[in-house]
DNA sequence: GAATAACCGAGACGGTACGTCCTGTCTTTCT
DNA sequence: AGAAAGACAGGACGTACCGTCTCGGTTATTC
């Protein structure tokens, strides 16, 4: 009966957050200049997210969907492809700044925790799905057997070579260059094929 | 010629910070608070620490110091045991907001990136090292041919276990229990002797 | 051919509207608050008036209209009795302070200001008016000679009582009780008499 | 032990406040318009007045000092001065609109209500007594006789006239001009004369 | 054993962002 | 066409911290 929320205010707020992510990063990113931005008043942000955490988890999610997995041949390259993928993404400012920002807000916050898993964590897990059906195909790995194997599988792959991409990268402050991609791989490979066995 | 700083001070301010942090957490950790606890004067905190992240990851640091190698009569038990020890480190909110804190700080902070790194990175190397020179000992591993591989070995490791533990735990929002462990455990092993190799 | 507006409406909200100042005081009282205490749409308010001032003025107007002149059988009875119901009037929180804003919204707002005098004022001075027509059939009052000094006499009674009840209750804050409207009295009537000569 | 508050400051904010005042009137001056006039942080006023009303009772108050009671050679013409004086007074927006939004304001809270009375009320009425003893200098009113009673007359004297001129000026909106002072003046004589009978 | 400088506690200061609230307008749907 | 529901832009509110500063008072060195 009432007037419906506005979608078109929905796409620019989440355009503008991006924008002032980009130009400002998280910790000047304000509400009141994400609503400036977006040509919207406070309250029409406050009335969609309950705070700059999980505005800015939605806002930001969408970036990881760029990530994608071409196949490049083989098991080794593809994990090859993806990690540096990913730590390109997480070299712009505005992904590694949010993307910690709002973890170590959720540690505090079990709905933004939940915000992140949906949004990012079981999203992205689709990469690790793909590049091990293309890899069963190519006979590098054995087909699935038991369902639930496979699923904690996946989830073993996807926090390893997520949490060593991150880790190196934003904590141990190193770089994610290819020769460390090659390593990693190769023990990301031997550590397949025992999981296998 | 003048007075010296307290060193007093010092210890009540960081014992401060930790309780501060247990209470309230590092969202609503203020200053003011902690000096307030401290009996301290606001003056004193910023004449010591530039600000509040490079306080806390002074405070926090020494609680990584807690994690320690026993043997446990195998490279997989000592890795097992390791990852469960972190992963409990990490069960505590003030060790695991302050973490996560000050690291999406460091993300635009280069010299707290740098605090972070000696404070805790490459202090808790010495975990993989020790068990590394452990499992020579026994002869599960080979011993040492490049110290320059070896470096690199080392610093792989520490950001795939540090990565997966806190990955799982902080992102991906699981539990790290025994079953996971064993199952990471695994995985690892399989790769070392693949790096090995 | 088009709907008409419901009456029924009308006198909901100036209820609604008095009851909501009774319970929140006039700074507390919202457009919305009124409208769901009607049961009315806030678009439904601004249809028919313009903006909080006047809907006020409106819902208060009538609550002066309860003041009464019984003959008390003296000019001097007739005053303390209207001076004291004013007072009373006044101890009301929703009359007083609905009073006083408007008054204070008019000092900027031309509109106001005729609306109140024409609601209120000019409503009331018929108390005055009457108690002069009174004492004149009593012989206290000389009968009007010059219409136009009349009216003058008419206002400056009004201002002079209800002013001084006013100023003594709101602004000065002090009590308007029996004796100071014994005295109050013997003075506007000494006043009158020297006004008639 | 601690700084002191600034007396800059203060004094900065009582001229920022009538200046933002005269430019803007009561609804539409902001503590943040204040504060920035003043050069001075919104904590800093807070620190010192709790809201808007408190500001604008002190800021205000003493504009009433301007009223002065030169002596005109007799009791009507000093009264006639006084409340031409007053009128002319309440004539500038800034002072009629603050008087009566703090009187507004005042109806809901009593600090509010005492904090007018000893800025306003209580310092005003040296006017009345002032003239007062001029007139009994002139001999044109009796001596003191009794304390309490004298008091009560300047209470009674003082609301008659500022309430005679507010609610002409401000309620019933017409203008004070030198034939109604006149008139009230008369009045205001011969209900002296019957006081003191 | 004074002199003297840096120390200390307290807390006021200029700023900035927060999240809430209310206003008056507008859109949508129902009657 | 009028009304109920409520989303919308705008803007002020009062609060909370930040990091700096100004105080008066208190040590330890140095002369």
């Amino acid at each position: 009966m009432a007037r419906p929320r506005s979608t078109q205010a929905d796409q620019a707020i989440l355009d503008a957050t991006r924008a002032v992510l980009v130009e400002s990063g998280w910790s000047r990113l304000t509400m009141a200049a994400v609503a400036a931005r977006a040509g919207v008043a406070k309250t029409t942000l406050y009335r969609r997210w309950p705070g700059k955490s999980e505005l800015v988890v939605d806002a930001v999610a969408v970036l990881f969907d760029e990530l994608e997995l071409p196949d490049r041949g083989s098991l080794a390259a593809d994990i090859e492809g993806v990690v540096l993928s990913f730590a390109h993404l997480l070299g712009h400012p505005e992904t590694k700044t949010s993307l910690m920002a709002v973890v170590a807000e959720s540690t505090t916050d079990a709905a933004l925790r939940g915000r992140i898993k949906a949004a990012v964590v079981d999203r992205q897990k689709r990469l690790v799905v793909e590049g091990r059906v293309r890899a069963q195909a190519r006979g590098e790995l054995p087909p699935d057997a038991d369902p639930v194997r496979t699923a904690r599988s996946v989830d073993l792959i996807f926090d390893v070579i997520a949490g060593a991409v991150v880790h190196r990268s934003l904590v141990s402050a190193e770089s994610v260059d290819a020769a460390w991609a090659r390593r990693f791989t190769a023990l990301l490979l031997g550590g397949l094929a025992a999981l296998e066995a």
